[in-house]
Parts: C-alpha cells; structure tokens; sequence
RNA sequence: GGGAUCUUAGCUCAGCUGGGAGAGCAUCUGCCUUACAAGCAGAGGGUCAUAGGUUCGAGCCCUAUAGGUCCCACCA
C-alpha cells in the first residue's frame, strides 16, 4: 500500500496527473439526479481571448472550494463553465491582426471578417479553458458553453424578440457615447470617466444687431461650437434678464442662434451663459428637447469634423480645437483661457475619450424590470455576501437609465430585426423572416448592428442550462445557488443577470452572490498591463504549485476585500503543503510498521483510546463542525485558518508528539489505539483541507488507505456526538500548560533540550494526580524530563528547585547546578504580578453589583472559575517566593 | 455633489450576533530532538485613527472629526 514518498511535497511530478485521472474518471461531471440535491453554481464566462490572471484565479478558486464542498457533502454539485465571446475586444484583436497582415476588415467584409474571427476563436478559446484547469478547477467540462453556441444564441433571440414584442425593447435616436476608435456606441456603463487636465475657453459670442455688445460662454471643448444652436442662461439670473431671446452671431459661422432661458444653467458656475450643442452633449441634448433647438451634427465616425464645419472640415476633433481657438483669438473673441481638471468620459476598453453622439440605436427600457430587480434583493431569494454590497446593487438600479444594447460591430449577435426596403416596417423575428410583417415585400435586408455583450451574459445562468427549452437540467439545476464574482462587475453584470432572470424566468438566478475583492500588488496598487506589474498565477503555479496559490488567495482574506499578493505568502502556503506532506508521510511510515490493519477499522473500540487520542479525535470533531459552517456562511477564510491551525499546531506540533513515545515502543499496548487515530484523524483533516488542496490531500489520501476510490468523492466529515470528550480534553489542555510552562522556565534558564531532568508535580488534587499518571510517559518527552514523579505533596524535593505554577499543580525540576536563586524569585515575582493584576480584574467584575445583577448568569459563573483558578495559583506562587527567601 | 468602505503588533491582514486583543511574515534567543531547517522550542512587540455617547461591560453599536481607498454623477 503505501509507497515511499519524497521528503519533500514536489507539486509538479503530482498536479497533472491527478488532475488527469480526475478527468478520466469524470468526477467533476454532474448529472440530474432525484436522489440527490442539487448545487449549482455558473462561472463567470471569461472572455475566449483571454489569458488568466490574478481575478480568475481568484474567482475559481472560491468557486472550486465552494463546488467541491458540496459534492463532498453529496449533492449533484453542477459548475458550470463557459466562455464569452466579448464582443468588442475579440473584434479589436481580429481587426488587428488582419491589419498586421495587410488585409483591411472593411474591404473584405463581414462574412469574410466572421471566418477570420471564428478561427482566432478556435485558436485561443482553449487557452483560458487550459489554464483554469491547472487551478484545480472541477467545472464540468463536459458541459462546456459559448455566448455564440447555438444554444446561446437561441436564447438571444428569444429574449430579444420576447422584450420588443412587450414593448420593452426599441429603436430610437438617442445622444449615446460614441466611441470613435471602436467606432461603435457604448453603453453608460462601459464609460468610465478619468479626470483630465483641460482648459476653460471663454469665448464672445456678438450679440446681432448690437456693435461691440457680447455675451462671454466658458466651454472645454471649443470645437464643438460648430453644433451650437442656442446659448441658455438661468431664467433667474439678473446679469442676463435683459438677453432672453435675442439673438448672437455664432463666431466662425454664418449663423444665428437665440439665448434661451433653462433651470438647468448653473448661475454660479463659469459665466452663467452656456453654449448649447444638442447633437454632442447628453445634457445638451436634454435642453434642445425642451426648446425644439435643430441638432446639428459636425462629427464623423473617426471624429473629425463632418462638411457642416466649413473650413474646419476634416480636421481631427483635437486639430479643429487648436485651429478655432487660434482664429478665435485673430478675431479677437477669446477672452481668456483658463486651466481646468475635469471628468472626461472615456472607453473602458481603449481609453478613447467617447464621443455623444446623436445615432439611431436599440434600447431596453430599464423602468419595469429594474424595479423588479431592487425588490427582489430585499427577499431571502437573493441575497450578497457581504451584504453591503446590497446597497451598490442598488444605488447603480435606482439611478438606472435605459440600456443602449446595439453595437455597430460584426463580431456578435446580430440583432434579429430586419427593414422593408418597401414600407420601411421592421420585423423583429426568430428565425430569419422571408417576408415584412406588414407589407409582405420580400425585399428585407437585416439590421446590420449586433448586441452588446452583456446581453448575451445576462441570460448566462439559464441559457447554459437549455432555456428557452424546458431541459431536466434547467428544472433541476436552476436557479443557480451561488455566484461568485468581483465587486467591479455588480452593474455590468450581476444587475443585468438578474433582471433578466426575473423577466424571463420569474426567478432570481441564484440565490447568493458571493463578492470577493481585487488582488492587488505588494504596494497596493491594481495589476495592470500597463503599469507591468501583473503577477502571472501560472508562473505561480509553475514555482509552488496551484495548492499554494490556492490556499495563498483565500488565507486572511474576508469577503468583498481586497487583498495584496506577496511572494511571500506563497513561501507560507509552500511550507503548509511541505507540513502536510511530511505529517502524513510520518504517519504512512508508522503505520506500515503495524502488526495488523486495526486502525483501518471503520469502528474502532474507542475504550481502547488514550486521553490524548480522545482528545485530538474530539479536537478534530469540534473542526469538522466550524468548517463546515463557516463554509455555509462562505467565510473561506475562516474555515481555511481553522484547518491550518489545527493541523500545524494541534496535530502535528502536539498529537504527533505526543504519541512518538508509544510508537517507539515495541510493546506499547496502546499503540494500535495510536495508528487508529492518526489514521483517521489525518483522513478527516485531510477531507476538510481538500477543498482548498485539492492536489496534495489526493495524493497523499490515495497513498494513505484504499478503502475510498478518491477524496474528491469521498465523504464530508461531520459531527459525530460519540466523538466528543470534554473531561479528556480538559486534562489534555492541563499537560500542555505543563508542558509549555516547563519549556518556558528552561528556555529562560537556557537549558538546552539535550539537557534532560526530573520533573516532579505536586498537586493536591486527586483528580490533576490521576491525568499526570496517565500520561507520564509522553508528558515526560514533551517536557525534557529525564523521569516524573508526581506527589501530593514536596516531599523529596530540594528547596532550590526551579518551579512553575499552574492551575492546581507546581512543577519542579531541580536543576541546582543551572539555578540561580535571584533569577528564580524575579521570575516569580513577576508571575505574582501578572496574577494579582488578574485577580484585581475579576474582583473589579465580580465586586461591581451591577454586572453580578444584570450580566448574563453563564458570564458570572466563568468570571467566579477564573477567580478561583487565579486565587489558587497566586498562592502557590507566594508560597514558592516564601520557601525561597 | 451622492454613496460605499477602511484606519488593530515593524509589514500585510483576521477578529462572525458587544464579555479577558489574534495569525502570517519580520525581529530576538535556544535547538541538525529517529516526519519536516520549507523545521522545532521560547520571547519581545498593540491607550484597536481621534473625541464624545449608549451599556454592568465597546476593537465591535451610535454621533461627530481627521486621513486613506473605491464606486456613482450631466456642472458647461
């Protein structure tokens, strides 16, 4: 059975394999199965083109953790991976790469563009799928899916023809943001506005028909004067009463705009006159409306200026600027120019500063389902964690405004609309039409736009599953359970999955969504392309393994924050695994070793156990239970911690040692008792550890018994009451302040550990006397001591011996030759100190009448047991100091 | 302008419903003790940002202040 392993963990000879065989054996496939429950969580569809980085490992990890908790726990746990087609930075990327190759997207076409854009598809889409599984991740790839797959595509539709059909989608000319790079409009969402250093231009528009009188507007972006067609003042505004509704000479131009009164004119700010540009700024726009200005468009798609700008025509948006300002200054309107830092909204994707624009696009109206979606975060069916993320849910939902969702972009889902060339009706349809809804003509070409990638992502949770159709999948698993995601994608996504759930479905599509923060860098800072400062998880995984990077993501780490990656804390997790793998390996020797195969015993006689066994085994029962609560309340942390501990400090720093003396011993009869726990205890420790290690707990569980086809498979620990032993876990914890308070007397007399010497307790407890007995023998190892003799009271011990007092015993080790007698009463005065200081802290409680009358009775009896427990070891220790002086 | 969040040991962070301040790393001191030096044993180090308040009791709850971070927002 077990065969020799190395002294050291070596992830790389381990991790592929086992991954492998966990492939072959399908493990990580989840079927419809009525016996079990269902659990199920989607993963957020990284883009095909993507790379993993520092957010997917982080993202995976969680859900990893969270999927393999449950199928350890026996429900037909679903992950459900996918990729997205990300519309427009797969088409930059494609375009790109045709340019670098000589062939402009536009002369060859969109058919011929798609073929292009399939096939990088095809080349990179594994990437990313090949990189989540060197996590560890135990997604069901078998299930695999794409936003473009059929399936997906089918649902598109479906939602788009069930939306306009119900009103909620429409065709309309809005301002949107124009990007002029992508050339494509964007959603609100996808702007992200950068502060940027820009300057005031006060300018003088003429007043016509009055020489030398001027009104002075205050602009930062000049060139947007070719569009002007009114100037506004506040209605209320002394300084410009007399000016409403007369008319300006529009400088550079021939024409003539009016000066129109509007609330929104801020009088305060700048002149309190502003220039009005109905077709290049959303407020603008606004105003226009009310007034019934003329929308004068001056810009092309590239953003240079259109035939409407005269003389500036076909100059770029920043040449047209420079060029104006100079004239404007020639003739001597240009009254000054200010510095000013603003917010310019910018292309979450190229970081090109958007455009409004005035361009007939599609819409959804947000009114009705985002309503529905900030009611249904106030029920138990959706619910984030940590909770306050609640609040960004909603502040981005009460402040929604319709969603601009087409995109005049090749690569994606084509909007099912098609125009009558005849009566210029359009048919919004699921399949492709062959003829107008209204007239019949048969001369129909389609909407040449496609949708906005999260539009496709939005119907995620239920398009993986088969919807529309009414698959056992989408009754089983759906809705989802868990959704695990960064905060910076709340409004992106999460907002737009669960609307449109709500809509489509009439349920919620999970019932938690789980917000974890950015991995930063060692100085805090966001890891960037552009600052370099990215770490690579796969070199991660490539130096110390996908266990130590896994364990590295989620140790100290509490939901929705961010956390900072060091190297260092990797070497930490490093060493975990190395603890592990030697822990077990320790056992694995020992247990090879045995007489017969008794601690393989299912039930084993627990009578035969001894204190100290009793004491881990209930030690390790207490932890199944926190783990698995705290995974219910998805504080991975905290769970991981727990683990952590318990197996560095309890089993291997205390059990382990505690029991080296029986397992040396030949005729021990307590030793199979030994192996039994070991074994089992190392099996339950390394279930709980599993989820997290996925690599290393197989590997050492299918070195360790052969019993279980595999951990991953295996079954979760749980509370058993018959594992619980209170009085053997109260004595277990007397022996260690024993041994700890013996270890500290001899590390601060410098007494090496080679050095042995007696021990002697006194305790005039018959009780403390009896679990001292018991396990004198490993009670003498881990306290140095040559022999222990334990007694009820000093009798044959030398006065000048070193003492240490704990909770009814003092131990002694007369070490004459080592002890210096004024060294040994500072150390006791000290320790008189520290207990008379406690003492007066529980009198200060217990004295006080009103926490005796109003704190809880459990409160008073604990604060009455520790007084006693201080009252009793204060005077040992004045007794000591007593006989000493 | 609105909102969220943070301020705890030298550093990075935990601390769940209020009941004697924790971890990892770093530092110092001993140890090559037959699983592990990627280790073992021990030690030092914190008026929990500040000021009030609620409470028998506050790192935790309330209010204000200071500083940091992030998100949203149409001030030309």
């Amino acid at each position: 059975m077990a065969k020799e392993l190395e002294k050291t963990y070596d992830p790389k000879q381990i991790e592929e394999r086992v991954y492998g065989e966990w492939l072959k054996r399908k493990y990580f496939h989840a079927e419809v199965d009525k016996d079990k429950k269902p659990f199920t969580i989607v993963m957020p569809p990284p883009n095909v083109t993507g790379q993993l980085h520092m957010g997917h490992a982080l993202d995976n990890t969680m859900q990893d953790i969270l999927i393999r908790f449950k199928r350890m726990q026996g429900y037909s746990a679903l992950w459900q991976p996918g990729t997205d087609h990300a519309a427009i930075s797969t088409e930059v990327k494609v375009t790109e790469k045709l340019r670098n190759e000589g062939i402009d997207k536009k002369a060859i076409g969109r058919e011929e563009f798609l073929k292009h854009a399939w096939a990088w598809k095809e080349e990179y889409g594994g990437r990313i799928v090949t990189q989540l599984k060197k996590m560890g991740s135990s997604a069901d790839w078998d299930r695999e899916r794409f936003t473009m797959d059929e399936g997906c595509s089918k649902a598109v539709n479906e939602v788009f023809v069930r939306l306009y059909e119900k009103g909620y989608i429409y065709k309309g000319s809005r301002i949107i943001n124009w990007c002029p790079v992508c050339q494509t409009s964007i959603s609100d969402a996808e702007v992200v506005h950068e502060e940027q250093e820009g300057h005031f231009w006060h300018i003088n528009y003429p007043v016509a028909g009055e020489e030398g009188k001027f009104v002075e507007i205050a602009t930062t972006r000049p060139e947007t004067l070719l569009g002007d067609t009114a100037v506004a003042v506040n209605p209320d505004d002394e300084r410009y009463k007399d000016i409403i509704g007369k008319t300006l000479m529009l400088p550079l131009t021939d024409r003539e705009i009016p000066v129109i009164a509007d609330e929104y004119v801020d009088k305060e700010f700048g002149t309190g006159c502003v220039k009005i540009t109905p077709a290049h700024d959303p407020n603008d726009f606004e105003v226009g409306k009310r007034h019934d200005l003329e929308e004068i468009n001056i810009l092309n798609d590239n953003a240079t200026i259109n035939e409407r700008g005269g003389k500036y025509a076909g100059m770029d948006r920043y040449e047209a600027r420079k060029a104006m300002v100079e004239d404007l200054e020639k003739l001597g309107l240009l009254v000054k120019v200010v510095p000013h830092t603003h917010m310019v909204g910018t292309h979450d994707r190229c970081k090109t500063t958007v455009e409004p624009m005035i361009k007939p696009q599609w819409f959804v109206r947000m009114k009705e389902m985002g309503e529905a979606a900030l009611k249904e975060v106030d029920t138990d069916n959706l619910n984030f964690v940590p909770e306050h993320f609640d609040k960004t849910y909603k502040h981005w939902l009460t402040n929604i405004k319709d969603w601009c969702i087409s995109r005049q972009l090749w690569w994606g889902h084509r909007i099912p609309a098609w125009y009558c060339k005849k009566c210029g009706e359009i048919t919004v349809s699921r399949e492709t039409p062959d003829a107008c809804c209204k007239c019949g003509s048969a001369d129909i070409v389609q909407d040449e736009d496609t949708l906005d990638t999260w539009f496709s992502s939005a119907l995620w949770p239920f398009s993986t599953l088969g919807w529309p159709e009414k698959t056992p999948e989408l009754e089983y698993f759906y809705p989802t359970d868990v959704l695990v995601t960064g905060y910076d994608i709340i409004f992106f996504w999460v907002v737009r999955m669960v609307f449109s759930a709500l809509e489509q479905t009439g349920k919620s599509p999970f019932k938690y969504v789980l917000i974890h923060g950015l991995v930063r860098d060692d100085q805090g800072r966001k890891m960037s392309k552009s600052l370099g400062n990215g770490i690579d998880p796969l070199e991660v995984i490539d130096k110390y393994g996908a266990d130590a990077l896994r364990l590295t993501l989620i140790t100290g780490n509490a939901p929705g924050n961010d956390m900072r990656f060091y190297w260092e804390r990797v070497e930490a997790s490093r060493n975990f695994a190395n603890k592990v793998w030697n822990a077990s390996r320790f056992i694995m020797m020992n247990l090879e070793k045995a007489k017969d195969d008794s601690y393989k015993a299912d039930t084993f006689d627990l009578n035969k156990l001894t204190d100290a066994d009793k004491w881990i085994l209930s030690k390790v029962n207490t932890l199944a239970k926190d783990v698995t609560e705290n995974m219910d309340k998805f504080e991975l942390g905290i769970a991981v911690d727990k683990i952590y501990n318990f197996i560095w400090d309890e089993f291997c720093d205390w059990y382990i040692e505690m029991v080296k003396p029986r397992l040396w011993s030949e005729e021990d009869e307590t030793k199979d008792a030994a192996l039994w726990t070991l074994n089992t205890v190392l099996k339950q420790a390394l279930k709980l550890l599993h989820p997290y290690m996925p690599f290393i707990t197989e590997e050492i569980f299918m070195n360790l018994q052969d019993a279980e086809e595999s951990i991953m498979i295996s079954k979760w620990p749980e509370f058993k009451s018959d594992w619980v032993f209170e009085a053997e876990e109260k004595a277990v914890d007397t022996i260690k302040d024993a041994v700890r308070a013996i270890r500290n007397v001899r590390s601060e007399m410098n007494v090496p550990p080679s050095k042995k010497a007696s021990v002697y307790l006194v305790s005039e407890s018959g009780d403390i006397r009896d679990v001292f007995e018991r396990s004198k023998l490993f009670f003498a190892t881990l306290a140095y001591a040559s022999e222990v003799s334990v007694q009820s009271d000093k009798t044959g011990i030398a006065d000048d011996a070193v003492s240490a007092v704990i909770h009814e015993a003092t131990l002694y080790i007369p070490l004459a030759e080592l002890v210096d007698i004024e060294k040994e009463k500072e150390r006791l005065n000290k320790e008189l100190k520290r207990l008379e200081g406690e003492l007066k802290r529980s009198d200060g409680m217990l004295g006080n009448p009103k926490f005796v009358e109003k704190a809880p009775a459990t409160k008073i009896e604990e604060e009455k047991a520790k007084r006693e427990k201080y009252a009793n070891m204060l005077s040992q220790v004045k007794e000591r100091l007593a006989s000493l002086s």
